[in-house]
RNA sequence: GGGUGCGUAGCUCAGAGGGAGAGCGUCUGCCUUACGAGCAGAAGGUCGUAGGUUCGAGUCCUGCCGCACCCACCA
């Protein structure tokens, strides 16, 4: 094979992954140990963004990673129909060709969204595949098709016979903007900085007032009392008076509820029963009427008298203008408090009471808490299983019906006839009770998060009793961010023990969010997006991955910069290189078994084997970015800058048959090392290998072999390069080329022929000699207890070799200071283990030694 | 009001009990039998702050100061 100059990802990157599928290599074995993961189903609302990109690439790392090591692997794909955000991708679609749902009518705008979904379907595939995710594609899911539609109806019916499903008039979100109301999860609170109204409510007979304080002066059309605190002296005597309510000049009782915090405001609050949680409490403790002021998209009504029509913002300037003319506003103050938004329009949050579905959840969290809490299912990094057990703990009942089109229609039908309530998996059209066949069904579809609830074992098959069910089920990882922890994560934990009898998955890795470079979330309308599949074709893929994979330290976000990619599309560049090196110069290859291996062989095969283990290691304990940086240091910095340029001048020799062979085993391992992250580019070289077979996708993780590790070399060559860096650095500050060849003198110790021969080709020196006294007027390079190695240097300046020998001098000494004091210490030498004192010991007879030395060279200068 | 995470080189971040690391940036050299997307060398840090534990603290504990996020029905 032919490899370029260049590292050209486009051209790699193409012909890869369709081959792939083709020899289904992306299929489970069907032998071995599974290894399963289901995909979090992207939402069909739009593009994958970077925090998918990170997600489907520590995944697809997991995956390759297993499938080499040979577990039974299998990735499921699929999408999600995202309700109530495709609804609203659609609607904003409609909008800009001046078309709404309601002029469609709901069959024709469903279709309209089935056109949508099949459309950004087929491009969300493409984007999960220029990523080179190694899914299943033959077992893709999606949230309503007819198989995950089914379980659907079955949870609900099942739940519902159970009576953990219920409908109820309660206090709920509603977003008037979507027009459905959503869980508790869907609303994103954020402090803002509120007035805070003080208004007078005079009492009837004429005998003085009380003063309100309230955020929301317009609710005050809806006021049904005004309640103070029973202990609060200040208004004791005031309890059972009436008050008229300014405005709409409705009598409203002064009650006492122990809710009322005498220090806030005034210690005495309007009561709106219909638009505030709180007061729905009390007005239920009091039997107060409600009055409901708002319309569905939050206008005022028909109740709130003259400013019926006016939204709720219009409302409450008008409202506060007829307050403040007639007298009744007495001040106005800042105060900071929370504001609901709608997690999908960004629109304030309306409390509004409302006949609902709910699940009742905390019988289901009882086992959803035990299996976290003792660890059948493991959260990495653990700390999130605080934050899921303290949500599990307070888990309050999930209301999961959506004034939606988009989505599960509930399974329940009402006739019309007798009223019977009619719960059923399939389509009824006759009253079991009185045989009427005038039937409706529930308007409403389920909350998104409802089905996707059920997707660990709804994608392998369930309610049908399926191979894969029994296989694969339950999965082993999940990989996800934190943001969904309570949407997601918790209630497939939920569902799984409920319908599975067992857990979902073991592990569930948290990773970070990416955020742009100044830490802001990164949102469309910032405009500080990164798309992955523009920086893919800009950087490559294997950059990009290799990028996140490297960033993804157990952290909580990554503040990301586009400026990354390009240090590891160098290394990419790096890789691709030193593999075309290896390849030119393999002519004649044959594999033969390791043997006679030289100094430098036997260093970095030693290498080599830590690397297999750290990296193996690292990927077992989800640390990605250990894994990357090791693969990564190995490669570039001791494959490439020593091994390589060491082995350089012996490749057109005689050592060159032992040479390519330890070269191909050093790419073999490193570029399976390094094909989770980088899949395309290692195939691509892996191939140019004469070991390649058809893929290395399906090649064998390699092993950790001890018999490699070989630490005597690593000692002789380390001390190798330290004195070659000795000679580089006097050439450098010397101002000497590095490429001029100069004669060096060894005192001491004589070195092994090998050592003298990787120092002499890597430090380009002329000759070596060994000498029996210090050589006068030459620049000292390395000194340690055993050998001495000077630069014979035509013009030695002393005076910058003085310096240089003093700089020396002076840090060693600091050195040996700190050690002496160490060693001094009583306490240490009680306390502190042998290991350490004796490392100390050895530290400073080392250093005593070079000391002395150099002092003598110093003096010697001098 | 509770909780979590984070303050380490100019910038972005690793490191989690035995004398501080990377990438980018900066400075100095270099056409060297793959790679200038490269090679060699260097400068740069009392590891937010004050205490504590320990023979020994970026590393463990506590307080404080900053930053970010999550949860919570005080209008």
């Amino acid at each position: 094979m032919d490899l370029g100059t260049r590292y050209t990802p486009e051209q790699i990157e193409k012909k890869w992954y369709e081959k792939w599928v083709e020899r289904g290599y992306f299929k489970p074995r069907g032998v071995g140990k599974p290894f399963v993961i289901v995909i979090p189903p992207p939402n069909v609302t739009g593009t994958i963004h970077m925090g998918h990109a990170l997600n489907l690439t520590l995944q697809d790392i997991l995956v390759r990673f297993k499938r080499m090591q040979g577990y039974d692997t299998l990735w499921v794909p699929g999408e999600d129909h995202a309700g109530i955000a495709t609804q609203n991708a659609v609607e904003k679609y409609l909008e800009s060709q001046g078309k709404n749902r309601h002029q469609l009518g709901k069959e024709q705008f469903i279709k309209v969204v089935w056109e949508w979904t099949t459309k950004y379907r087929t491009y969300i595939r493409e984007q999960i595949k220029t990523l080179g995710a190694s899914v299943d594609w033959s077992r893709e899911r999606f949230t309503l098709d007819e198989g995950l539609s089914k379980a659907v109806r079955k949870v609900f019916v099942e739940l519902y016979k159970k009576g953990l499903i219920y409908k109820g008039k309660y206090m709920v979100n509603w977003c008037p903007r979507c027009k459905t109301v959503l869980s508790d999860e869907e609303v994103e609170h954020e402090e803002k900085t509120s007035k805070l109204y003080f208004i007078r409510y005079p009492f009837v007979d004429g005998d003085g007032e009380i003063v309100v304080a309230t955020t929301r002066p317009e609710t005050m059309l809806g006021d049904t009392a005004v309640a103070v605190n029973p202990s609060d002296e200040r208004y004791i005597k005031l309890i059972g008076k009436k008050v008229l309510l300014p405005l709409m000049n409705r009598e409203i009782p002064v009650i006492a509820d122990q809710y009322v915090d005498p220090e806030f405001g005034t210690g005495a609050v309007k009561i709106t029963p219909a638009h505030d949680p709180n007061d729905f409490e009390v007005a239920q403790r009091h039997n107060l009427p409600l009055v409901d002021i708002f319309t569905d998209d939050a206008v005022v009504n028909e109740n709130g008298g003259k400013y019926y029509g006016l939204d709720r913002y219009k409302a409450r300037e008008a409202v506060l203008k007829d307050l403040e003319e007639q007298g009744y506003l007495v001040k106005v103050e800042e105060i900071s408090n929370a504001i609901g938004y709608c997690y999908r329009c960004e629109n304030v949050v309306e409390p509004r009471l409302m006949d609902q579905w709910f699940v009742k959840m905390k019988p289901l969290s009882i086992k959803a808490i035990e299996a976290v809490e003792n660890g059948e299912v493991k959260f990495v990094p653990d700390r999130w299983k605080k934050v899921y057990l303290h949500w599990m703990h307070n888990v309050k009942d999930w209301c999961v019906s959506r004034q939606l089109w988009w989505g599960h229609q509930i399974p329940i039908w009402y006739c019309q006839d007798c009223k019977e309530v009619i719960v059923s998996e399939i389509d009824v059209t006759q009253c079991p009770k009185c045989g009427s066949k005038s039937l409706k069904q529930d308007e409403d579809v389920l909350d998104t998060w409802f089905s996707s609830a059920l997707w660990p074992f709804s994608t392998l098959g369930w309610p049908e009793e399926t191979e894969d069910l029994r296989k694969y089920y339950p999965t082993t990882t999940l990989v996800t961010g934190f943001d969904i922890i309570f949407f997601w994560v918790a209630r497939m934990i939920i569902m799984g023990y409920q319908f599975m009898n067992e857990k979902p998955f073991s592990d569930v890795y948290i990773h970070q969010l990416i955020r742009d470079k100044f830490g802001r979330r990164m949102s469309k309308s910032l405009g500080n997006g990164i798309d992955p599949i523009e920086m893919s074709s800009k950087y490559g893929t294997d950059p990009v991955r290799f990028t996140l994979a490297i960033l993804a330290a157990q952290g909580s976000d990554i503040k990301f910069d586009e400026r990354y990619f390009d240090t590891y599309r160098k290394f990419a560049n790096k890789i691709w290189n030193a593999t075309r090196f290896a390849v030119m110069n393999l002519e004649g290859y044959e594999n033969v078994n390791l043997s006679s291996l030289s100094l430098v062989d036997r260093w970095i095969l030693s290498r080599l084997a830590k690397t297999i283990k750290i990296v193996t290691e690292a990927l077992e304990n989800y640390e990605f970015n250990v894994a990357a940086k090791q693969i990564y240091d190995f490669f570039w910095d001791e494959l490439c800058d020593w091994y390589i340029e060491a082995v350089k001048p012996q490749l057109n020799g005689s050592e060159k048959r032992r040479i390519q062979n330890v070269l191909v085993k050093l790419l073999d391992d490193s570029l399976r090392l390094l094909h989770p992250f980088m899949p395309f580019l290692s195939e691509e070289l892996w191939q140019a290998l004469p070991i390649a077979n058809e893929s290395i996708v399906i090649a064998s993780w390699p092993q950790f072999d001890s018999s490699l590790v070989d630490e005597d070399a690593e000692k002789s060559f380390g001390r190798v390069m330290n004195i070659v860096r000795g000679i580089r650095n006097v050439k450098a500050e010397l101002n000497i080329p590095v490429r001029q060849p100069l004669n060096v003198f060894v005192l001491g110790k004589t070195l092994t022929d090998e050592e003298e021969f990787y120092i002499s080709k890597l430090a380009v020196v002329d000759k070596v000699e060994y000498v029996e006294f210090k050589p006068r007027k030459c620049a000292t390079a390395y000194v340690d207890e055993e050998k001495q190695v000077f630069v014979d240097v035509e013009g030695l300046d002393l005076q910058s070799e003085i310096k240089r020998l003093e700089k020396n001098i002076s840090k060693l000494r600091d050195d040996l200071d700190w050690n002496l004091k160490k060693l001094s210490d009583r306490d240490f030498l009680e306390h502190a283990p042998e290991s350490v004192i004796e490392e100390c010991k050895q530290k400073i007879a080392n250093i005593e030694q070079r000391l002395k030395i150099m002092r003598e060279l110093l003096e010697d200068l001098k």
